[in-house]
DNA sequence: GTGGTCTAGACCACT
DNA sequence: GTGGTCTAGACCACA
């Protein structure tokens, strides 16, 4: 696992974390059960704050994706490859409504919309 | 114009209001050269502080879209149809380009992102 | 005479007005003794407020350039042209101390400037 | 970094803690990703408001030379000499359309403008 | 500790 | 009447 931050990026450090850490739980890379780096030594990889860390393992616990065992560690919850693509397809529709909703009221057709789609997938930088 | 805000949303006050008179000013409904309410009144009617209103304003300004001039009003800046459009273009692509960001942290292929929007359209209730 | 306001423009109308009434009094456009258009009519004229126009008249009564004389109206002072010439360029002598020191303390040299200045004259649109 | 202000000044505060920033950073004494005094320090520092400061820092940020981040500071932004360049000469434009629409309406020639800056710079003292 | 948001209220400049 | 500036002070989010 290659975890990364962007220190001059708007969002949280601790957002830019568990986005991280969602993408290797949902996609596979961490495997259920298996034991999470722990906060201090995560934090002193990165350079980045104990508290800031814990927040985002915090956060993955609440959203059932993590569980932490007290003394133990923090481990990727049990979870089968079907509720995890659940999971992700229900969220990506909520996210795809709000864009249907201002395309809609911005007077943008699916037709275009479906070809900026293409174009972001074209550009070689995000 | 109908403007709403909703006190209790995570999004800033200010920035609800920018996104709606962002929409009204881009799609037309609020043609160029025309004023908008003074601060004033739209706290007033909004029931919000009038730096909040400022701040909104504010921000369009340095976006072009708005012109604020001392002493006459807050107007909607001149602004052809096309620039408008580039405009809305430029915003979409910004919102794609987090929605690429979440398919890939997501493991969620190009294709099943196009099907997920052909969905969307399909769905009867936004 | 032929004065014209950019409602859009940032700097306040009388200070617009002021402007171009400066040019043509400085230029000999406007000679001495030569009575203005009443306070009134030129409001009419332009379309804007009475109290803007003496707002400039005023202004410039205050400067020297023109006199005003109750009822009968408002009047080119009487200058002579080396006069004139004198206070343009003293105006345009403290402006350009304040070019200088802005160049000075952005490393730009005495050459870029007037190479830049010649750029200026260069363009088509002010 | 030496800042000052003045306060009975007609230039707006905020403006003047603007300008004096854009120098430091376009010139290069304020080096890329520094960091600048916290709003609370600077403000206790210059003896002014807080939201005085938070202004000029925000006008910076939408202008791209600074970067603010939540609980960690305002830094500069990174920026090659190049653009920092660019930057500088586009300012001295403005300055300088301001400068030919005063000469044009005093009647000033362009011949005349370049004698004045050749004065300016022969001058010992500023 | 940092910046981000929001408020109420005062005073000034412009039309 | 309009917007522009500045203040003091409160509360929240992030590191």
């Amino acid at each position: 696992m290659n975890l990364m931050i962007s220190p001059l990026s708007q969002t949280p450090i601790y957002a830019q974390l568990e986005a991280q850490l969602r993408q290797n739980i949902l996609s596979g890379e961490l495997s259920a059960n298996e034991a999470l780096p722990s906060i201090r030594a995560l934090a002193k990889e990165l350079g980045i704050g104990i508290i800031t860390v814990k927040r985002a393992y915090d956060d993955l616990c609440s959203e059932g994706l993590l569980v932490s065992l007290q003394g133990r560690g923090v481990f990727v919850a049990p979870m089968d490859s079907e509720r995890a693509r659940q999971i992700r397809m229900a969220q990506l529709a909520e996210k795809l409504r709000d864009i249907r909703q201002y395309c809609d009221s911005s007077a943008i057709t699916r037709e275009e919309l479906i070809d900026a789609i293409q174009k972001i997938y074209e550009e070689e930088f995000l």
